[in-house]
DNA sequence: AATTAAATTTAGACAAATCTAAAAATTATT
DNA sequence: AATAATTTTTAGATTTGTCTAAATTTAATT
């Protein structure tokens, strides 16, 4: 089976939301898309026809194990690309989420194979995300929240909450990225923010917003 | 200004089609693209009215010079990619030119230009084709088909007359590919068939309409 | 030059993906 | 439990790109 380009994104889009929300429902997607529900409402009714949601009007959707098959194809591609558009053409972890959003869609099985095996068989992507190996397996992130993290115990940035332009924004001015080593030295109760410090630079600031979407591992 | 793929599709059939024609009729795309002449017809609107195509019904239509523009941007992703398909992802050159044709409709310049970079600014693709560079200048070839070159003298293929697979299929049959060096020992006058010789392999025949789609150089 | 043949265009329809506005169902609130 | 508020769905349009069948124009042939 082939699926449109639009069909993808929705699929895409419902992975990504099931992961932290309960239950998914159309005004959300519809937000995410940057469409209209009752366009999502329409959508809802082709995928259905094709199996890859559950689906019964005004009581919610979610993912078939088919679904979530393609789902995994469509990240493991976007996945990959992203991993080559960083440590091969050398762009900044800010750009290549937008046009890998592109490049995923090409859906040549052969291409995505021979990609992943020049790049090496990379595990994560460039924000720390797993990469679906070609069986749509990944590994399953031991990180926690920096907002959980215990005070002065030293632990390794290993990705972010979303990619979104603004939070990348502020990693890279605060040059925050993967694999920095940080540890956090208070929390302030009245906003939850927390002092860090990496290594020897000076200590500073951040917000518990900032810290929700810092993922962290211990040690090693 | 962005474009369909369709628009894109159309844009590119019409330069590949003045390259060999002197005018482009609306059965010969239609044929080209695998459409119906009124989609044709449909299509030259709306890139007339995007100034792409000049266009006056009923008496035949070419590129504009931004359409001409338009178009060596896509030829120049195209052939990019298949460079890369070949050179890094070690595809058969016969495999290449479907996948490029999807990724050729990723846009991003910045990309290309990074992509091009990567490569090493690679000046003709895996099929002996130019490739433009980001000014949409390419080398013109001096190339010219197997059924003129002088009989023997030494010359190296440097391209090929068309991407079908039938053609590649037949080539790689025959052990050659871009870069081979052959003579010609002799050409049949029934037929136009010719003998031709590989290094120290046994001389073989090759069809009139086999040497006509093999481009190649001399000396060097 | 008139007729026939071929190429091209128009008219009208269709599928995919979207939209707005209105209707229906569900959930929350008094 | 009835009403209000919210969410979701339907109905009907719109846009893009395509199609078939008919009409028109151009080119070829007698």
């Amino acid at each position: 089976m082939n699926f449109s380009v639009a069909e993808e994104n929705y699929i895409k889009a419902i992975w990504h939301l099931q992961r932290y929300n309960d239950d998914v429902t159309t005004n959300l997607l519809a937000n995410q898309l940057n469409t209209r529900p009752a366009s999502v409402t329409d959508m809802l009714k082709k995928l259905k026809a094709k199996k890859l949601v559950h689906y019964e009007k005004y009581h919610g959707f979610s993912l078939t194990s088919e679904g979530k098959k393609i789902a995994l194809g469509i990240i493991r591609r976007h996945r990959l690309w992203e991993f080559f558009l960083a440590e091969k053409l050398k762009f900044d972890w800010d750009e290549v989420h937008d046009i890998a959003e592109d490049l995923e869609h090409v859906s040549s099985k052969k291409l995505i194979d021979k990609l992943d095996e020049y790049l090496g068989f990379p595990k994560v992507d460039p924000h720390g995300d797993p990469i679906p190996d070609n069986q749509g397996k990944m590994e399953t992130s031991s990180a926690i929240g920096l907002d959980e993290l215990e005070i002065n115990k030293v632990a390794e940035v290993s990705g972010v909450g979303n990619q979104s332009s603004e939070l990348l924004e502020l990693l890279k001015h605060k040059n925050i990225r993967i694999g920095t080593k940080l540890e956090v030295k208070k929390r302030f109760e009245f906003d939850q923010s927390l002092e860090i410090k990496i290594r020897n630079l000076p200590a500073f600031t951040i917000s518990e917003q900032l810290a929700k979407n810092l993922l962290v591992k211990y040690g090693k």
